[in-house]
DNA sequence: GTGGTCTAGACCACC
DNA sequence: GTGGTCTAGACCACA
């Protein structure tokens, strides 16, 4: 897996590398079982210490994507342990809502939002 | 106008602010020319910081939704001014792209973030 | 309120902080909307690093008991963000389940067992 | 005996296994003089490191539950010297302190928990 | 070798 | 002033 970070962004390193990993999940390049790099390995890796990892691994874990095995380091979780629920679904809403709002105070209507979300849904599956 | 300011909420105050002017834009409750309290009023209104309703007033405008003059004090500009363009949808695909991935590894399908964004049209619309 | 922190103790220090806020707010010593110390102060008054006060701040808003309010800093949420669930009665029970079967294996009868429980919660709410 | 290993728990594998044995020794599935598997031979059973297995009979000798003969290997001991004790009573009150407090403070009562342990014992004496 | 914990010291955003 | 993030370097338990 590569990750490519943007160390300017003024989003958090963690949280950029916690959207990879949930971007590959989506993507299927990371399935159940798969092993993830070790902290200290992908810290490294991507020139980070290694706190910062710890952070995105433990962020991961704690809405069930990642697990930690014993043997194998860290390893992606089953499908169930992330499935959408409805406290998630509400968290969903509330920041689509900051989104699709302001697009609309801007003049977007519905079909060019759509084509978005069809256009990023078709990239992540067409890969 | 009323705004309803969530001091638990991790968005900051300010972020609020101005989320639920440019709401109030989008339903149509504000519109070109229509003057905004003054950073003042609005401050002890709803019970914060003048730096903090400044600094919602100054990204707003930086937005190009308000417009500051001496003289009328903070009014809606006008819609061309902060029309959608490209440097806008492009943030704003970036954002989605985030939401929209998560979504689809959660096992979400095409259709509930449809009408997810179907029905916060709806509200801001028939509101 | 005091917390006393055994450094030698094999338990973490962060966890040693959640146990006893836990056990301030079982006693009612705190009670919803109640502040806590900042994190630096707290860290300098129990002598620690404010990074592991952070950590034990951070558990607890994961698990309902502490929100942070941006006026206020952190400060005891209400009731229903942390009352008992399902997903939670199920850990309590499998740890319950080490617990009660040792003493089984040492000889302990249902009394014996019985009447530590009641002794604790007496001690808890008794105060 | 039949061990089975959560490589995923956090609780340790050595952990685990003490929990097994000492619960097969309250459900009087091991008694006093059986012999249990030798360490190279649980090892390849479970398919885990032989240090493991050695930490884990290590800690149950060291709580008077096995000894280890050298003729006749591992066997676990007599009644009396895992009875309980003043000691492990005192550690076992520490460790319900924490269980029984959260509970508390998360809205359980008296009745929940007596229902959880009765619902223990019951399980271990029954099978 | 792995992750977990702790320390010390730094910068930033928010209020 | 607050909490949030990042760095650097250290020790320990586990396997």
């Amino acid at each position: 897996m590569l990750l490519s970070i943007d160390m300017v962004s003024d989003t958090p390193i963690y949280t950029q590398i916690c959207h990879q990993i949930i971007r590959a999940i989506a993507m299927n390049h990371l399935c159940e079982g798969d092993e993830l790099p070790s902290v200290r390995g992908l810290a490294s890796d991507i020139g980070v210490n290694l706190h910062t990892i710890n952070k995105a691994y433990n962020a991961l874990k704690g809405d069930g994507f990642l697990i930690v095995n014993r043997r194998k380091g860290v390893v992606v979780n089953n499908k169930a342990a992330y499935a959408s629920n409805p406290t998630y679904e509400e968290a969903l809403m509330r920041q689509m809502e900051v989104l699709v709002t302001e697009s609309m105070a801007r003049g977007l209507d519905y079909n060019s939002l759509n084509n978005m979300i069809t256009k990023i849904m078709r990239e992540v599956k067409g890969d």
